[in-house]
DNA sequence: CAAGCAATCTACTCACGCGTAAAATTTTCG
DNA sequence: CGAAAATTTTACGCGTGAGTAGATTGCTTG
């Protein structure tokens, strides 16, 4: 613990204070949605696990609908964000792609990433269900222009960019279904295995 | 439509027929859990969809639990049994493997399969949850057994058994989440192209 | 100090959807 | 035919959980 700071906070720590306590119920709201399953979680359930009470939740965030948009809205940003990192990065196409793919790999593993695994369009309502989309095709999209791009410098020998995103995707993204952070792998060391698999494909022989 | 059979059924046939009809529910059920997700759907919804009503249903399956239970029963069901078709059939290790992956990656795109990707085990009740999650072991044991096979006979080149399989399965679980029937690639199509490009990976060279 | 605003609670409403009781209808068969 | 078994329906009970109303407390500020 730190010192004491002064008794009355600014309008700074205010801001920040609340976006605290906002961020901690979703930090909560995932880690029960991620075990037990969106629908199989009440507000309630959320509310009792912080030590407070449903409508305090919905002092922070609209409805249970938004509390889900905004987790799945942190793991796809943790994503979008890994992808500009990997297209900012020096060294060949395929390299950028596998520092990408490694990362991808372990934020769906993560909380945050997990949820966006996890989650069915259908949970949400329709509104949310269009944004949640909308972001899901700006990763798929992401990952294409990381392939195509290393097609393009030669680093990786022509496929079907489509096919080839869907198949590693869909691969990195399993583990937010069995990866257990108690278990003996690290995500780190999952991801990095994984991409390893992977590359073999894809990379020039 | 065959010609009239006598109008007094035998006792198979009445078996047939009631054997029929709990399919029909469970066929709608699927595809209803499908497009809209489990909790989304209501009995009464399956039911309307069928002409019927709710307690027809609960005449052919106990209860809702029951319903999801059988779909993805019969979803694993045609993944054992391609596990063992596979195991059969003649080839090197790499071969068999291969064919089975094949075959996995279709199942997953057909109604029972995709129920069986898009159902978490929390959807289940406790006891439904330990025979679902009995059978994906089932299934994960004979991939990773025919991987193992492959790598014994030396049609493949040693792995980590565990994480090929799971990577393998990733890959080819994910279509369940994006493949269109309606679609310009059939599965069939998708199924060969992807575990085209995973065979590289694991391929000697 | 009083008005106002933020944060939080208790206590409720209300719809939805699972599951069932009990009756009606049809089929089977002695 | 008439009784019993199977099938299917209408009509309901009932728990759960989302979302809200309104009170309370405490801090901020004119």
């Amino acid at each position: 613990m730190e010192a004491a700071q002064s008794p009355f906070p600014s309008a700074q720590e205010k801001r920040a204070a609340r976006e605290a306590k906002r961020a901690a119920v979703l930090r909560a709201a995932v880690q029960m949605f991620n075990e037990r399953g969106f629908h199989q979680t009440s507000l309630d359930d959320v509310a009792a696990r912080l030590g407070i009470s449903k409508p305090t939740i919905y002092h922070y965030l609209g409805n249970k609908d938004q509390v889900l948009l905004e987790c799945v809205s942190i793991g796809l940003g943790q994503l979008i964000e890994a992808a500009e990192q990997s297209r900012a990065r020096e060294g060949s196409g395929a390299d950028r792609l596998i520092a990408f793919l490694v990362r991808y790999a372990e934020v769906n593993m993560d909380d945050f990433g997990r949820c966006v695994i996890r989650t069915g369009d259908e949970a949400l309502a329709p509104e949310s269900r269009k944004r949640f989309r909308a972001l899901k095709r700006q990763i798929d999209s992401d990952m294409r222009g990381l392939i195509a791009a290393a097609v393009e410098d030669g680093s990786i020998p022509p496929c079907d960019v489509r096919l080839m995103a869907f198949t590693l995707a869909g691969a990195l993204n399993w583990p937010a279904r069995w990866h257990d952070h108690g278990g003996a792998l690290s995500s780190e060391a999952v991801a990095r295995q994984m991409v390893d698999i992977l590359a073999r494909g894809f990379l020039p022989r």
